[in-house]
Parts: structure tokens; sequence; C-alpha cells
DNA sequence: CCCTGATTCGC
DNA sequence: GCGAATCAGG
């Protein structure tokens, strides 16, 4: 992955709209695991975590040892982040209803226009098509190949 | 099995 | 610095 300065734009705006690290992923072809990585590098605002690594050694003392150094045992991180995540509308059909943003569902073509962060910042919500999260038109500038790679993306 | 995020460590 | 592998939980 090539952290520009935009890419890294991107990844800030949508950690900061509460999307997950594989959605996120998903949306800038990469793995879940370089959004994460990242964001934690940026030292982006820690989502709440399933795992209570502090934990680990209170509900099961000494039976499995980690490969891998185990974590610090002492960090606090009791005091994990208030965020909010993007609220479903309640009470909403999830079948009748399209979310408009900021993912209207994985059919949707997730290609992202506008900058990021500013009002008029959305995304392409035409219909996914092939197994890709973009529709035709953006899925031919996304999967461009590397040799005849044309410059007209906008 | 699907998902979630965090950490480690070879690169 | 990067991110896959791994870990851990829902």
């Amino acid at each position: 992955m090539d952290w520009t300065a935009e890419a890294i734009d991107q990844l800030r705006a949508f950690w900061a709209e509460g999307h997950s690290t594989a959605e996120i992923g998903r949306r800038m072809g990469i793995s879940k695991n370089a959004v994460v990585g990242k964001a934690h590098r940026l030292n982006l605002d820690a989502r709440p975590s399933p795992i209570r690594r502090d934990a680990e050694a209170a509900s099961r003392p000494a039976q499995v040892q980690p490969r891998r150094t185990p974590a610090a045992p002492g960090t606090p991180r009791e005091a994990a982040a208030t965020i909010r995540r993007p609220e479903k509308p309640a009470g909403q059909p999830a079948t009748a209803v399209v979310r408009a943003f900021p993912r209207a569902s994985l059919r949707n073509c997730c290609w992202p226009l506008g900058e990021p962060g500013t009002a008029d910042f959305r995304f392409c919500v035409a219909e996914a098509l092939g197994g890709k999260p973009y529709c035709q038109e953006h899925a031919a500038v996304a999967y461009v190949k590397a040799r005849d790679r044309r410059e007209d993306a906008a």
C-alpha cells in the first residue's frame, strides 16, 4: 500500500466515520490488517476492541502460552474512547431501506466521490457487479492493469 | 463460520 | 513503516 497523503486522508475520514476496519479495507482495496496497522501507527482513536488481552491472564492463568511475547499486561486501557458508530435508522425494515450513507450495502458501489471529510463527500451507490465493490463504471477505473494504466480517474 | 479490532514481528 | 499472521472475543 502506497500511503499517500490522500490515502491517509481517506483512511482518517473512513475511520472517523466509524467504519469497520474491514469495511475501510474493502473500500480502499486493501486488507483490514493494513487498515488496522496504519490506523494504529497513525494513533487514530482506538475502537472498542472485543478482546481483553489483559483479562487473558485472569480467565486462563497459565494454560496456553502465547507464541509471541505476551502483550504488556499493565497497559491501562480501561478508558476506552467513547465513539459512536453510524446509526441505523431504528424501526426501519432493513430490506426496504437503502441507507444512503455511509454504506448502502455490500451490493452497492463504494467508489468514493468528492473530498473525504467535506460535506459533499459520498459514495457512488450504483449496483456493484461481479462481486466487486464497485459498479461497472468504477470497477473500470479501479481495476486497471499496471501496464496500461490510464490517468483518467477522478 | 461469519464478523470485530489489537498486537507482534519478519520484512 | 508496513501488514500478514495471529490472537481474542462476539
